[in-house]
Formats: C-alpha cells, sequence, structure tokens
DNA sequence: TATGAATGAGCGTTCATTCAT
DNA sequence: TATGAATGAACGCTCATTCAT
C-alpha cells in the first residue's frame, strides 16, 4: 500500500503539482479512504519527503558506483549524463516532481534535500576539476559553473521529454554527451591548427 | 496599483509558490484591502497570466531584435544566451516564477504562454539550423535536441543564481557561449586531425 | 458579531464543553458560516481566551474596587464572596467555561490567566493576614490554605447553582459568608452563650 | 490489562483531558494496540464510566463506613471532610477526573454518576440536620447550602492540591475540619473569651 | 477607487470504532 | 488474547471570490 501510494500521488503531483492535489485524489485514484492514507503516511509532507528521498538516494548510489568503477574522467562525465537521462525512461515523473516541488517540503526536509543535491553536484565539480587537471577538460573552465550548465543540460530535459515519444533516451544521452563535451562550433580548433 | 500588485506578487510567488501565496498575502504587502486586489485584477490566475506575458513578451520582442541585427549565426546564438541571462539582473524572480508556475494556468492560458515559449525556442532552432547550413556549427547537431540543450544551460541558471553573488551575469553568460560554443573537450579537433 | 459569537459560543460550552462544540455548531447558533466566524477570531482557541480574559478581569476590577473603598478586612472578604456569588446571576456560563476550559488554552495562554488567577486569590490571602494582624480573623488561620477554602466555597456554587431556581444569590451570598466568617459549631456561638 | 489500561488513561485524562487522549495515546503508553483496547472496554466511554464509578463508589462505601461507626455528628462531619481529602494522597488523578469529566459520559451513565453523587451529599445533609437537632451545629445554618458550602471547601482542593508538595493531606485535612466548624471570626472564640 | 463583511467549498488531519486473522 | 489494516465522519481552518457601500 506504501508502494501503491507512492506511484499514484507522483503520477498526481507530477500532473497537477503537489498543492493542488489532494489528499482525496491520492486515495480516490487507488479507491481507499483517506484514514487509510494516514494509515502509512503521517502527513502529505512526509510523503513527499519520502519520493524526494527515492529518487536523489537512487541517483548518488549510482554516481558512486560510476566514480569507483571508471577511470577516465571523460567517461565519469559521460556516464553521469547517461544516468541523469536514462532515468527518465522508468522515472521521469519522480524526477519531474523532485525538481518542482522542494518548496513543500519542511525547512528542515528541504535542507536534507538540498545537501543531498549539492553532494551530486561536488561529485560533478570534482570530475571536471580531475578532468581538467588531467588535460582531459579546457583549462579555462570554471568547474562550479560548468557543473551547473551541464546539470542544466540533463536536468532540463525532465521539463519536456516525453519517454513515449520518437527520441529514445539512449540518442538523446549520446548527443547531450556529444554537445556538451564537443560544443557546437564546426572544426573549431582546426582553424587554430589550419 | 496594477504595477505594485505585479512588482509584490511576483516576489511572493517566487518566495513561497503560487497555490503558497494568498491574496491577502499580496494585499498585506502592499497595505490593502482585498477589495482593491479585485478591482484590478479579475482573479489570482489572471494575474499569473499577466506575469507570465510580461516575461515571455519581453524575451520573444528582445529576441526579433537580434535576429533583425545580427547576421552572425554564432552571434544570433551567443545574444541569445546573453540575453536569458542578463535577464536575470532585473527579473530572476519573474523568470522563476514563469518557469515553475506554469501548471497553475488555466488550460487556455496555459496554452497560449507555451505557444509562446516555443515560438521562440524555433526561433533558436532555426538559428542552429541556419548556422549548420552556413558551416558555422558542426554538421551532426540534432537542431531541436541541441536548442533544448542550450535553452536548459540557459534557464537552468534561473533555479541557482543569486543576483547579489558574487558572480555577475556578464561573466556567467560569457562562459557559458563559451561552453555552448566549445564544448569540455581539451584540443578536440586536434587528434582528429592529429 | 464578536459579542453575538462570544454570547453563543459560552452557552455551548457551557453545555456541551469546548471540545465538544465545533465551529460549525457555533455559526450554526448564529445563522452565519463558518468563514465568518474566522473574520472575528483567529482560531478558537483565541475566542476561548477572550471569553477567560473578559470573566478574570472583570473579578479583578471589582475587587479593586472593593480594596480601595473598604476598610474593614472582616466586610473586605464578605464582599469578596458576595463578588464572587452575585456574579452568577448574570455571568454564571461564563464562571463554569472559565473554571472547566484552562486547559484548552495554549500554554502561554493558560498562563496568563492562571497569572490573574493567582492575583486574586493572593489579594484574598492579603484580606486574611491583614484581619489576622488587626485581630478580625483568628490567629490560627493559616491565609494561604483559607483562602483556598473561601474561594472552594464560592466557585463551587458555579457547579450546581441554578439562577433560575428558587435561592437566590443574595440569600446564597448572605449564608456563605456567615458560614465562613462563623463556622457551623453552635458551642461556639458567643451569642448563644452571652 | 483492564487495570494497565485504568491505570494510564487516568493520568492521560487528568493531564490532557478526556477528549484530548485518543485511544491511541492510551494503548501508547501500555505498548499494546488499539484492538486490545476495545478487547477489555466497549468503548472510551465505558471506560470514563468505569473511572467514575470505581471513584465514587469507593467514597459511598466509606461513608457508609463512617455513619454506621461514628455516632458524634461533628465527628461524622469531620471524618467525611477528612476522608474526601486524604483519598487525593493515593487517588487524586481519580478525583480530578470524576468532578471534569462528567459531561464525556451519556445521559444514561452521567445520570447514574450524579445520583451517586447526590447519595453522598444527601448524606452530608442528613448529618448536618442531625447535628443540628442534636445542637452540635448552629441552628440558622441551611442544611442543603451548607453541605455544598462544605463540598465546596473539600472538593475544591483537588482543583490545587499536589500531593507531591509540602502540605501533608493530614494537615489540610484539619485545617479544613478547623474552618469549617469554627469559621474565620476571632471574636467569636470562646476558647479566648473563656 | 477602495473597503470590509460574508460566503462556501475544500483541505489536511484526527480518531473512535470495526473486523478478519 | 492480541494485532493491524481500514473506515468514515467530523473537525479546525483557509481562501478565492462576491458585493453592498
Amino acid at each position: 500500500m506504501r508502494e501503491e501510494i507512492i506511484k499514484n500521488s507522483v503520477k498526481l503531483f507530477e500532473r497537477k503539482g503537489f498543492s493542488e492535489t489532494s489528499i482525496q485524489d491520492i486515495v480516490d485514484s487507488i479507491g481507499v479512504t483517506k484514514g487509510t492514507f494516514y494509515y502509512y503516511y503521517a502527513s502529505k509532507e512526509n510523503l513527499l519527503m519520502e519520493i524526494h528521498l527515492r529518487y536523489i538516494d537512487n541517483l548518488l548510489k549510482n554516481q558512486r558506483l560510476i566514480l569507483q568503477t571508471i577511470h577516465s574522467f571523460r567517461e565519469q562525465l559521460a556516464e553521469t549524463v547517461k544516468l541523469i537521462i536514462h532515468d527518465m525512461k522508468y522515472r521521469v515523473s519522480h524526477g519531474r516532481v523532485h525538481f518542482r516541488e522542494i518548496n513543500n517540503l519542511t525547512a528542515e526536509h528541504a535542507k536534507k534535500i538540498k545537501e543531498k543535491r549539492e553532494e551530486f553536484r561536488l561529485n560533478v565539480i570534482q570530475i571536471i576539476s580531475n578532468g581538467i587537471q588531467s588535460g582531459e577538460f579546457r583549462k579555462s573552465l570554471h568547474p562550479q559553473m560548468i557543473s551547473l550548465a551541464v546539470l542544466g543540460v540533463t536536468n532540463w530535459s525532465y521539463h519536456w521529454f516525453n519517454p513515449d515519444g520518437d527520441i529514445s533516451v539512449e540518442e538523446l544521452a549520446n548527443r547531450y554527451v556529444d554537445f556538451i563535451l564537443n560544443g557546437m562550433i564546426a572544426s573549431r580548433d582546426c582553424e587554430d591548427v589550419g
């Protein structure tokens, strides 16, 4: 039942927003009564926290795996991008709720989630810094800002991507990795060498 | 008074969210009563629509200017990025409300706003397509997806940028233009040529 | 309307108790809607606080008058008893709510009311102490405990007195003053021996 | 388990009030579940009734003992006062619940309890009447009203007495018996004149 | 142009109670 | 004897909106 509630509420929160979704909406979608909801969750905000935690904890777990198993920083970055994008295949609703509804957590809970987000981003910064030092990435990059640019590219896709549409997450991830690594300019360095 | 209401409500919507901000909050922040609000706006949703319109219409107007006055597509793209980023200097709150609160419009209003957003993005796609044809951008880029990548970079900055912080919008815009055009890889093409 | 709400809610609180009386009960008894209630009172607890304050503040005001205008301590005590008992003529419901429903105030509000009650009682203690020193009261009396005995006699009457019954407040007050001053024992009745 | 439930619920009812104490509170304090509660008590109100009955029945039993074994009416009255006051040593919580929470019984149950209370009071009236006839008490006393004055003195102590405080129930009872029998006035003190 | 009183629908939450196991 | 899942009615409270003045 906890799973059932999570599943249905994520769908509803995605479509209508957290504040606009009532407990009544949630329990109606399952076919139980409000009392049942409160048997499983102490509050609506608690349910939202659980949704946030599931999303970000899973990302962090997979990020750790990437950092431990891959040694090329370029590859680490590419896998990080793919991690976020591929997640849309199964958890696009979770992600959308996660990115949009952080203000509806209590101050304390929001702090916890933001710390976890920051942990994820700090790892991206580390990858970039390491890549610069190793010569894989351009020296002039500002790791802090570029980490947010990279995450902007990936996270923004949650705003528009349709998992049931024509574009596959695999293609999107590949194109975005290419964009992030190589940029848009044609024969950039070649002009220099040319 | 219409301006006063817009100004204060944007601040409140940014901080607390549209649904979490009551008409009472808004009129209290101005020092008038609820009746006054309804003299100037037919509904809370109407006010939100006005905020959306002001934001997106201003962007579209400035985008048209860019398209008309600049001929290099690379420059058109760079100026588009700068347009969005520089806007944060004065209208970061508007932008945040615009990106977050579109679900609180009526279906009809949301459609209108989404069409305008789409118009803006179609222009970005056009710039990219033109740039590819002209040889300024890499041929392998997928204009649709890349337009969303570029907008991801710029729009995401509304999530984290602090106009009162150390980073200037000018520096951020320059770094992001560089990132978008050149990517991250060091001596990219040289490997190819080498 | 504030008066109307107070009047009706006091009656309801008296009959059914604070917790057992709903806002709906109150507004139904007046013929308005719940919104109206909350236009005049911030919360149900706030309303209760107002009822408490009106009761105790009135008592304190009248007690001050007694202390200022009467010089015999025996008379001061008698008038204090009469003050409380006579109040039942017009405010028996207020008193019953006041004595029974103090636990339904917030900690902060309850503290304020208890301080005021204590102020009233300290004045009774003072009257007794003064009366002992002046020789009007027996030396062996313990002012603290006796103040509570006196207040027990008077306040308990709120439990059972029926303002519409056969006994008048005047008679009751006189008999209680006599009881408090002279006690029950016959042999101690000097008038009898005298 | 019935005892366990009574014991814990009395403490909770005393502290928070009957309505403000949930079945969940009660079973949590014991460490069982709600089902268990309903195995032993048919309803929350039934539990309250049991608490009331235990308190008043014990008082009545002890009162009968007093009436049967003591022949001086002055002593009967003194012992009645001591009975109520001494009870606070072990059952102050029961008493507080008994005096405060009678409105939360069903009409039928409340009637039963009130009849028993009335039985207790009628016995006090009888003591006073007998004492007047025997010449132990002053002729001018109104037995009905004075019985309520006496009970006011004793019962009110449940409002403020702290069993863990400095005052012992024995001292309090003695002082209250003295107050009730002899009153407060000094000049009536025949011992002084004697 | 602005006020303030009033509405009414809805919300998150609580809780005594039931009942199959 | 005890559990735990589920119910459903009610509660305190909020709030966008209306409207006479």
